[in-house]
RNA sequence: GCCCACAUAGCUCAGCAGGAUAGAGCGACUGCCUCCUAAGCAGUAGGCCAGAGGUUCGAAUCCUCUUGUGGGCACCA
């Protein structure tokens, strides 16, 4: 059980017997070391339904607590009624043993055991190339997949897209316009037509495999360039260490009947109605303020409809937890579809849509305007290319996903050696050159080791933060911000860079080597299992 | 006009199931390699946590309003 359980049950025991009713136990970390290691502020909480001073209270409870010696040095109150603990060293001490006996299993748990969990991310229409935009969306959905992961879930990594549609129409006579320009034929180029140089690329990949022979609206042009887009996508995904599991077409869901199916029971509960030509969803019905349309006067479905099904689809596939991951241009239309799949029975409390803010892309000082049409774009290709995958994942995944971040190319290239990622790494690197060297001097990493020799204090810090790991892979899980998954592994590495610049590891005194090199192997082991799953790789060597 | 997010150091951002003195990186300035990697460490400067109310013993954190930024409010996805 980790410190912080233990504490805050003694301490809800200790409320009960000193009379009083406990309804939420908080325990904190302590910022100032004169209010020991973990404080809770309980006392201060119960002032008022028992009318007596904080401190009296605080008093009264630490009068009632049973101290366990292995733990707890001592109890004490501070003003104006907190509760502080001090931890004895030696179950910091112990903390390495443990986490070297759990090795990679540090951190992890069990709360996913035996369930499944489906992650739904990127879904990029396959138009154009992976931008930097999708990259956002990438990363967070990785990360929250390999969060799950770290917790038991059997997790299904999905991506969702659509190969009909306007979009694609597009994207077909764009290809099919530059074919004709290549053969000098001066056609119009369709008004919102795909601008990028790869539509002129695949336009001159037809031309060379079935010559000039094609005609107009000849379905190989959308046909190809999809095949091309799709496999670029997939390469860029990989190069970024992204793999999927699942890839669902939308138009799997008109092919088997389940629009038919669901539309026709939304009809039998008259929440759907014709008006002006077009097919109508009475989400009024359901508390919204205004109808949404289902099917265009044109006869073409809205992303509405799809979506529903593919949802329901995924709801029957029995996962217990469903994520989306969608940037904020969706933050108004996921609602409808959670509403209509309400509206059929289903149940929707596992399903958890994670939104997450655009990227600004500034080069040279300025925003530049991203459009996949309008070919203005940075690829994720060109980017990695650039500055290596892993401080592309960091970048995304360092911020929280409701930060509106903003990239700055010249940044993130130019001074791609000052980029946090590598602060992180470099923590890595040295415990294992040090281990190495350890080893070149016949240390043996492996030896016996006496923890209680571990007392200086950037030593005892170095643990605290260390044994910190499995608390906040708890509360990524949770929460599914990765973020604080990067922001702990940073602190982590702070206080190893802090504790190197204190203490030699490799000393004449062997039993104190051997104490620091089990210090450092279990901060390695930390540092490992956070940065697995962040999808970053721990070099030995920088 | 309506809805959703955001506003914290010069810049980019952490912190937010309310807790004691608000943090990091970059940039600026000082020191530290005869010693396991200086991609590091130590230190200085830099803040009315957008503004105004409210709840509370206690607010950067919760609520309301104002201002500003991004995104949505389409028979685009």
């Amino acid at each position: 059980m980790k410190l912080k359980e233990i504490l805050q049950k003694q301490l809800t025991e200790a409320a009960e017997k000193a009379g009083f009713t406990p309804h939420s136990v908080v325990i904190t970390s302590s910022k100032d070391e004169k209010h020991g290691d973990l404080s809770s502020s309980l006392p201060l909480s119960l002032a008022k339904a028992a009318k007596k001073s904080p401190m009296a209270i605080a008093e009264a409870i630490i009068g009632k607590f049973e101290i366990d010696d292995r733990i707890v040095a001592d109890i004490f109150p501070s003003p104006p009624g907190f509760i502080n603990f001090k931890i004895k060293d030696s179950y910091f001490q112990s903390l390495v043993s443990e986490i070297i006996k759990a090795g990679n299993t540090f951190g992890q748990s069990d709360t996913g055991k035996n369930k499944t969990a489906n992650v739904e991310f990127v879904s990029a229409n396959p138009t154009g190339p992976l931008t930097i935009g999708h990259g956002r969306n990438a990363v967070i959905g990785d990360t929250v997949a390999n969060i799950l992961e770290n917790h038991g879930y059997n997790v299904t990594r999905e991506y969702y897209f659509n190969d009909a549609g306007r979009q694609m129409r597009l994207l077909g006579q764009s290809v099919e316009a530059r074919y004709f320009e290549l053969l000098g034929k001066e056609i119009e180029f369709p008004e919102d037509g795909y601008e990028g140089n790869y539509i002129k690329e695949i336009a001159q990949n037809i031309l060379d495999e079935h010559g000039k022979s094609l005609t107009p609206s000849d379905p190989l042009f959308k046909e190809k360039a999809e095949k091309t887009i799709f496999a670029d996508i997939e390469k860029s995904l990989v190069n970024l260490g992204i793999h999927f599991d699942q890839f669902t077409n939308e138009k799997t869901f008109y092919e088997n009947g389940d629009i038919d199916r669901f539309l026709d029971e939304l009809k039998a509960k008259n929440l759907i109605y014709e008006k002006d030509g077009a097919t109508w969803f009475r989400t009024t019905n359901l508390g919204k303020d205004q109808d949404r349309v289902y099917i265009k006067s044109t006869g073409e479905p809205t992303y509405r409809v799809p979506d529903t099904a593919y949802h329901r689809d995924k709801i029957n596939r029995g996962f217990d937890l469903i994520i989306d991951i969608f940037g904020a241009d969706h933050a108004d239309t996921y609602p409808d579809v959670l509403l209509a799949l309400e509206a059929l029975g289903l149940k929707t409390d596992h399903i958890r849509i994670l939104l997450y803010q655009f990227v600004t892309l500034i080069r040279k000082g300025e925003k530049i305007k991203m459009s996949t049409r309008k070919a203005n774009f940075v690829t994720m290709d060109e980017l990695v290319d650039e500055v290596g995958a892993d401080v592309v994942r960091y970048f995304f995944i360092m911020r929280g996903m409701n930060s509106h971040l903003n990239f700055d190319l010249d940044l993130a290239t130019d001074q791609s050696e000052k980029n946090p990622v590598f602060y992180l790494q470099y923590a890595h690197a040295r415990i294992c050159n040090i281990i190495k060297h350890g080893e070149s001097l016949g240390v043996n990493p492996q030896a016996h080791f006496d923890t209680s020799l571990l007392t200086n204090s950037s030593e005892l810090e170095l643990l605290k933060t260390a044994g910190k790991f499995p608390e906040i892979m708890d509360n990524a899980n949770e929460t599914l911000e990765p973020q604080s998954v990067a922001n702990y592994l940073q602190n982590l590495a702070t206080k190893f860079h802090k504790f190197y610049a204190e203490c030699r590891v490799l000393t004449d005194d062997n039993t104190l080597t051997s104490a620091r090199i089990a210090l450092i192997n279990s901060v390695k082991i930390v540092l490992e299992n956070g940065l697995k799953v962040l999808g970053i790789s721990a070099p030995e060597r920088m």
